[in-house]
DNA sequence: AATAAAATATGTTTTTTAACACATTTTTGC
DNA sequence: GCAAAAATGTGTTAAAAAACATATTTTATT
């Protein structure tokens, strides 16, 4: 198959994050950015590695995750083009403690942890925007152990349709959830068995809160999930 | 009762986040920051609540907690005097996304938001530090998320126990915890019912692991509850 | 297009944990 | 120090979720 080369421009115009740095710090991140493809289900980094890189995804989908007891894993976040991720460790020059995977082929942008850190170092500001973006991580990763912790299985699935919207929206037809996931990773994100997800979303089906095919959601009643996702 | 008087350095001396301002902002700092008192179970700040202060705790316990389901409530935190919080909600200007109650009395330094964004946004080493205690929290928070959702009860409960030795340390003897906890809040930092913190700490009693009289809690096999906190 | 492999669907059983009940002990507030 | 309130201990029952089993469908590979 043909690779579609798409062109990105240079990563201040793709995230307000980057903005920050002067003309002179800009130079330098053109000259140590690298542009690197993954195939699909292809590790972009692992649990316990030591961290080399920031990323910040170009396009495709990626998701991270952390290997808990037994090989089951918890899904943490889910990216989208222009995330940027694998920083935290960077910051503090530790191992990362989460793993980075492909979920599609992706093309991303990836810089070196001491540049990363000369910049953060070098400027306030810039400084400033990475501790903001950790803060939102921080809050939204505190949410969510309550959340996984104590909403009954219903909740977590509706949770987790609902935080796929909210991150990939609808296809054309305003309905269709624009992300086609395996139940296992719904379980995965969901706190749960494959074979719960596969049984409450089929429920969701039946009582007419969603329909399925396959892999395709598409979103019938919002407002239900909602309150199913509140209540617990 | 007489109220013990005791005297605290300034700010910087007592935190190395402080010791990069600058000594006209450690000027700033002096004349900003308010020495406040708590009684013991009195409310700090409320998930909810406009973010006004950040503080950092002197003397006493504190405990950082969100409200779930059916006012179960999680622990998210145990702090100790020198601990800095509710500083994430100032960074960005947010409502606390938690709570915070005094485990016993407590005095405390507090300094306002303004000012404490004003040394963030002017400072960029100070910034930098706040980042990295972020950094710390937030891996905190992803590792809690997984041991919390994937471990079973003896598991969660021994990792608790393990915790609060690391956080709090022993008594005289060497082996008493520094920390007396009513079993409702070792339950509420184990995602278990408080019912089943009593049965499964008298279980780790009876199995000799710990040996228990009241909130005192005496840590007899570490090895063991290592393992036990490890394997789920 | 055919085949193998993987994912989905669905029913059943077992395990884990919460919920409830109640006696006893400890702590708290006057 | 005393009474009331709260916390602890222990047994029992109920609910939730995991584990297991197996058929069917979908997807991937040749």
């Amino acid at each position: 198959m043909k690779q579609r080369v798409e062109h990105f421009g240079p990563m201040w115009e793709l995230s307000h994050i980057w903005a920050t740095l002067t003309e002179e710090e800009r130079m330098l991140l053109s000259q140590q950015v690298e542009t690197v493809y993954y195939h699909k289900n292809e590790i972009i980094h692992n649990d316990g590695d030591e961290s080399q890189y920031v990323w910040m995804l170009l396009s495709g989908k990626v998701h991270i995750f952390k290997e808990g007891i037994g090989q089951r894993q918890q899904i943490i976040r889910l990216l989208k083009p222009y995330d940027i991720f694998g920083y935290r460790a960077c910051t503090v020059n530790e191992p990362y403690n989460s793993s980075a995977s492909a979920f599609e082929d992706c093309l991303v942008y990836r810089l070196n942890r001491a540049t990363f850190n000369e910049l953060i170092q070098s400027n306030g500001s810039f400084c400033y925007q990475v501790m903001l973006m950790m803060a939102k991580d921080l809050a939204f990763s505190e949410i969510q152990t309550v959340n996984l912790t104590q909403k009954h299985i219903r909740g977590r699935l509706a949770e987790s349709i609902l935080m796929l919207v909210k991150n990939y929206g609808y296809e054309e037809d305003g309905s269709t959830l624009a992300m086609l996931l395996p139940r296992e990773d719904l379980a995965n994100m969901s706190n749960m068995t494959t074979s719960n997800a596969i049984r409450t979303l089929s429920q969701f089906a039946q009582e007419g809160l969603v329909s399925i095919d396959g892999r395709r959601i598409k979103i019938l009643d919002e407002k239900s999930l909602e309150k199913i996702s509140r209540l617990g």
